[in-house]
RNA sequence: GGGCCUGUAGCUCAGUCAGGUAGAGCGUCGGACUUUUAAUCCGAUGGUCGCGGGUUCGAACCCCGUCAGGCCCGCCA
């Protein structure tokens, strides 16, 4: 079974309406991490629709969390923020300075900044979930009954964290961080509690007071996720795995809420993705890629692909190269299986049975609309690769694949492809063992490695190229005219066009590439080979 | 110190929950298509299932131990 249809059989077990909930911080540039979660909640939403459950994906944005630091591409004026809230602090401008002019204008704020092209992004991706804004909760006062509980009675919270996750809390320890004279969670005491109000002394000598009911202030974190877990009614989370560990904020959190006086989330711990080669995605170090800029590669499917087709316990290793290319090529191959054909094939063992079901599933969940099927496009990534450059217009490359009678006509999804394509071939993420490059000197090396007979080729050849018309049945004829002079088979003539115009072995149709090439550049470099085997 | 996850073919991983003769894709090699879109099609190659015990008629799978990598027990998806 897929591990969508597993979370869901658990949820069905539990009630039949649930809300399931995801939550970022919106502290820097969201990254493919932050997709993980996202799609991980849209799934099981997914999942447990088909198995007739109500369900509703929410994205809880924790614009309550204060700026822990000074990132890299912020400016030093924002050291003035460090411990105030990201949903009530100015955005940064281009240059990575305090944009007040909008943020006294228009409220727009740093936790906006961030979540704003994260949001285009899902929209793309077929995932648009309710908005819960944290900071507006505790303003609005959702906070208040759990605040009030904890703040009645903090021994029985510490007693909780400091027996499940085995660390002491410090004698000052408050269920409640207040907000400080100048509306920083950091550096506060607090000196007393009388509901609604818990009254402190901040670093500087000033005291004062912060209404639990009013938002003047927050929960710390171990407290905060339970406690919207209640007011949110919450069944159903997916985590990291910096959450999930034995003595971490779920564990706790589970004791807390029934504290609360609710149940805790059915959960789901899910592994990071890291960039190949590079460890974890962090938006502070800037080790990032963004879904904006995936997108700008891949189409939508095959981002939800990555995460439909990999079991959540299974860390990613995103690799926007050649590792890219195998997905997306995996994913037409998906498309273009008849699973209802092969599921009918009563030879198939359990497992194979299985394997085919999973298949299916991970399909189903990479569509954009979960109303359509999937469609192939008949053209692997690879293969398009090669044509994008190859063919300098999509006309020319529509045109090419119907003459081959790869497809009948151009489809909007193929030309949405090929747009991607172009701009993956242009980026830096390209893999260079992808890339068509026509050599500018000789290669010696390759030339060497030619047979006596390959060899012979090369003169005659630089010499037919000069007579015949720069066009691809010109350059197509000089290859062929060339080899039938010396009797010699065409697979000869291939191995040796490779050698002296690539440097390779193999390579793609020659004659369509050559002649998007500059014809004096190309003829130079034939009698320089030619030269090379003169002596 | 305590805990979690991972370890299966050259690579990426299924298969472990319900024990029953080791799977897929990619790669590699070979063949076909006889002017090749590194295309497509067909075939082959390939694994002491990290290691050691135990339970069992039977273990990749369950149990115990052990090694290696990653991570958590302030904050982080």
């Amino acid at each position: 079974m897929h591990w969508s249809d597993v979370i869901a059989q658990r949820l069905a077990e539990r009630g039949d309406e649930h809300i399931i909930a995801t939550g970022i911080t919106p502290s820097g540039e969201f990254h493919i991490g932050h997709l993980r979660e996202i799609l991980t909640g849209d799934m099981i939403a997914r999942a447990a629709r088909k198995a007739g459950l109500k369900a509703e994906l929410v994205f809880v944005v924790d614009n309550a969390d204060p700026l822990r630091k000074v990132y890299p591409f912020l400016d030093d004026a924002y050291h003035e923020f460090i411990g105030m809230q990201l949903g009530s602090i100015p955005a940064p401008d281009e240059h990575g300075k305090p944009d007040w002019a909008r943020f006294e204008q228009d409220g727009w704020n740093y936790g906006d900044h961030f979540l704003l092209p994260f949001l285009e992004a899902l929209k793309q991706i077929g995932v648009q979930p309710r908005l819960i804004p944290n900071l507006e909760s505790y303003q609005n006062g959702f906070f208040t009954n759990s605040a009030k509980r904890a703040c009645d009675d903090p021994e029985a919270i510490r007693e909780i964290i400091e027996r499940v996750s085995s660390r002491e809390l410090p004698e000052t320890w408050f269920p409640w961080q207040p907000l400080n004279s100048k509306g920083s969670l950091d550096g506060i005491s607090v000196t007393g509690y009388e509901f609604p109000l818990v009254y402190w002394k901040d670093e500087y000598g000033v005291e004062g007071q912060s209404d639990i009911t009013k938002g003047e202030g927050k929960l710390p974190w171990r407290l905060d996720w339970p406690a919207k877990w209640g007011f949110n009614k919450i069944t159903c989370e997916p985590f990291g795995k910096d959450h999930g560990a034995a003595g971490g904020s779920y564990a706790t959190g589970v004791e807390i809420a029934a504290f609360f006086g609710h149940e805790a989330p059915t959960p789901l711990v899910y592994e990071w993705i890291s960039l190949r080669g590079q460890g974890a995605m962090s938006s502070s170090t800037g080790n990032t890629v963004g879904p904006i800029e995936a997108l700008q590669l891949v189409p939508p499917e095959i981002l939800r692909l990555l995460i439909a087709n990999s079991k959540p316990n299974k860390a990613i290793e995103f690799d926007t190269g050649m590792g890219l290319v195998n997905l997306a090529d995996e994913y037409e191959r998906l498309a273009s299986r008849d699973f209802e054909a092969e599921l009918a094939d009563d030879s198939l063992s359990r497992r194979q049975r299985v394997q085919v079901e999973d298949a299916k599933v991970a399909l189903d969940l990479s569509m954009v609309d979960p109303e359509h099927q999937a469609q192939s496009t008949a053209v692997s990534f690879r293969h398009l690769a090669l044509l994008a450059q190859t063919k300098p217009t999509d006309e020319a490359l529509m045109g090419s694949l119907i003459d081959s009678g790869t497809i009948h006509a151009s489809t909007a999804a193929l030309e949405d492809r090929l747009q991607r394509m172009r701009s993956w071939i242009t980026s830096q993420h390209f893999p260079e063992e992808m890339r068509i490059s026509i050599l500018s000197h000789p290669n010696v090396e390759s030339m060497n490695e030619l047979t006596q007979d390959q060899r012979n080729l090369v003169q005659p050849l630089a010499a037919t190229l000069k007579a015949v018309d720069w066009t691809a049945e010109g350059i197509t004829s000089a290859f062929s005219n060339t080899a039938k002079e010396l009797e010699t088979p065409m697979r000869e003539m291939y191995r040796t066009l490779y050698a002296m115009f690539m440097g390779t072995v193999r390579g793609p149709r020659l004659a369509p590439i050559l002649v998007n090439c500059e014809r004096d550049v190309i003829l130079e470099l034939a009698d320089a080979c030619a030269a090379l085997i003169d002596n």
